[in-house]
DNA sequence: CACCGAACATGATCTATGTCAAGGAGTTCC
DNA sequence: GGAACTCCTTGACATAGATCATGTTCGGTG
């Protein structure tokens, strides 16, 4: 099975396994393809499975009180969906949506059960995995009370993933504006005013909806690091 | 070692295991013991160890970039400490401080990777341990993002391990007021507003410092789910 | 290629919460 | 049991950012 082996071997989370092993693996998982725009998860959903992803990306979401949407985080390849109803057994109550077409390992959760038992390997780069989110999460939680929107909106323009096109540093926003707003604690309007701001005072240039050019790096770092 | 042993075998990680085993993973374990107000672990401590209370209570908290200690969390009974120096060998950045005398297990990290291959049990429980850690910080993340002060402030009541005296729900609160603040992202001065207003409105009552009466828990309810 | 709708920008206004300042109350420690 | 220090409260004020409303641009679609 290729396509499977494929699958598994890359992934972070099972990478340290031998071949072998990774072959054993592989037949407990289901390779799945979502396109942009589908569906994966909706909240409530009684059988739930663990996803780990292997290409695109998915926005992770979640249904506050009041019916705004609250972006809890996107994830990317290598990153892991669905672990806390494996492990508590809650429902989940998550949204999560494909942005891109994405192909991700599907484990059912039984099996995954007796997996981290016979491959300890297997858990303890879960751990990792849990252990780099939480601290995502609490660097996020610390610069939203502790900064402005615009030193949160320049660190995270930091932590994109950048390329360099013409010899400026450009980074594609994976969401929609209106989206990062959402993941920031703000609304769209503040986020347009402070991106027009930013961009007025020529730190950075923005073209088309989600392109954006960082002229001035070191002023950028400035902004997100307020006094 | 009669000492070991009980400290071993009084936290949710290590249950589940049999007595052999505890026994022998007491064998690795430290008890330690740190009265009110010391520090147990501080920001760049090269020496990095995992923690696993047993009992008191600790407070996590962080130096931001601007100076302002921001509280990340508290932690009690089972909790773990220090896990992200192991599985990722950063050096911790957070401050750790005793808020009653404590009580917990220590492990070295050489030592804890063993276990962990050995034990595949004892994995898991830390996984699901910090799943519950990751769904909580996405709570208050999610809380301070998108409502009012008010709001999080009866959630967080709410949230707080109360007792009956007298037949009405009594909580005592663990932090000092202006640490609370911090946790919830405002100030003391927000805090001390908002807690006088719940009291003017019938809704709790406040007795010296740290002491909190809930009179109308519906009406607590309601603050904290607002439209 | 022109249309259409969603996403975005901008302006005017309002309000919750932060900030600064000063006085009061609760603990703690001798 | 009282002094002394924190911690907390209250007040007056300033302001970042939310909200509401309207106009504009982009990018996909027929």
């Amino acid at each position: 099975m290729p396509v499977d082996d494929l699958c598994v071997s890359r992934v972070p989370i099972f990478q340290g396994l031998t071949r072998e092993e990774q072959l054993r693996v592989a037949e407990f998982v289901r390779p799945v393809h979502v396109a942009k725009g589908e569906t994966v998860y909706s909240p409530g959903q009684s059988v739930s499975r663990l996803l780990v992803m292997h290409s695109g990306q998915l926005k992770v979401s979640h249904a506050a009180a009041n019916g705004q949407e609250q972006i809890l985080r996107t994830v990317t390849d290598g990153d892991v969906v669905g672990e806390r109803a494996f492990l508590t057994g809650h429902l989940p109550n998550d949204l999560v949506v494909a942005l891109e077409d994405s192909r991700m390992c599907v484990f059912d959760h039984t099996d995954l059960s007796a997996l981290l038992r016979d491959y300890p390997d297997v858990g303890l780069r879960m751990l990792r995995t849990l252990s780099d989110r939480l601290a995502s999460v609490e660097r996020l939680l610390a610069a939203i009370t502790s900064s402005d929107v615009s030193a949160r909106i320049a660190a995270y323009l930091l932590d994109l993933p950048g390329s360099i096109r013409d010899g400026v540093p450009t980074v594609w926003l994976p969401l929609a504006k209106y989206e990062i707003a959402s993941y920031l604690g703000t609304t769209p309007e503040t986020l347009s005013r402070r991106l027009a701001a930013l961009s007025a005072s020529g730190v950075i240039e923005l073209h088309g909806r989600r392109d954006v050019t960082i002229l001035d790096i070191d002023g950028l770092e400035r902004v997100a690091t307020p006094r």
